[in-house]
DNA sequence: AAAGTGATGCAATGGAAGTGCATTTATAAT
DNA sequence: ATTATAAATGCACTTCCATTGCATCACTTT
């Protein structure tokens, strides 16, 4: 039993072949990746699989979404120092309008946000978009 | 000429009724709404001609899109005090998780965000999700 | 009035999310 | 080990929203 296996189990979730491969992928890629991207790595699968594979690791909190305004859902490995149940431990995204990519800053942490009264507030979600280190040569 | 032709004369917008009707529209509600919304409340208008309708709004800044994380698009009108362009002027938006709708917080500013250095900051989405004014009650 | 540009309507497409059901695979019980 | 049970997978659809091409209509300009 190797230590993804160990990880899952902890985290009561079944180890299949499929998911071991899927959080390989996920695990290896430093951005956000979409249903698609994990589509194109597994042709060999079927996109339902893919799909229900990543709910399975939403719910047990493996994955995180990430809703960065380009319309399509992203979804990145929850790491350490992520901990997506607690709203001060929210992290900001980044994405680059030159190479589409999203980026998690897990250690940037979104600022307090005050709201006016009455309004109660349980979640944020706070995407920056711009150019990436990559992309910006700097 | 009344007061909204003038304004469009201004964004350099063609007047035509349907562009006021719309526009009427966005000024009532105080909150952002999708283009079923807009679709729901002309029903004998064409949804395309909303869609372009709204696109046009978009590029000459009468309307800004928001992103709420619910994956529908929500547009509101600019007003006094929204100037989209500029980063700094950028406010934040509310999602209620119980009415489901989303509001402009427009004198809320969204605080200035540090981002790793080699990272250009261009655009900032933020959304607060919780519970509005109207349904906490408080 | 004619020409040209923009606005509108209709039809159709594409992409992503989500669901129902049958089948296979893995886990648990005997 | 064999059977019973439950979960995972694959296939076929469906739905919803966003978007585009093209023909037509309206308005502006000369």
């Amino acid at each position: 039993m190797n230590e993804i296996e160990k990880f899952f189990a902890l985290k009561d979730v079944r180890v299949t072949a499929m998911r071991l491969l899927i959080y390989k992928f996920l695990a290896d890629k430093q951005v956000a990746v979409t249903l698609s991207d994990i589509e194109n790595a597994f042709e060999k699968a079927d996109r339902t699989t893919l799909y229900r594979t990543i709910k399975t690791f939403e719910d047990k909190a493996i994955v995180h979404q990430i809703d960065d305004g380009t319309g399509i859902t992203k979804y990145a490995l929850c790491e350490k120092g992520c901990n997506c149940e607690i709203e001060a431990d929210l992290h900001l995204h980044f994405h680059c309008n030159n190479c589409n990519e999203t980026i998690c800053l897990t250690e940037h942490k979104i600022p307090q946000i005050k709201v006016p009264n009455g309004f109660v507030s349980e979640d944020i979600n706070l995407v920056v978009k711009g150019i990436c280190d990559k992309c910006s040569g700097l």
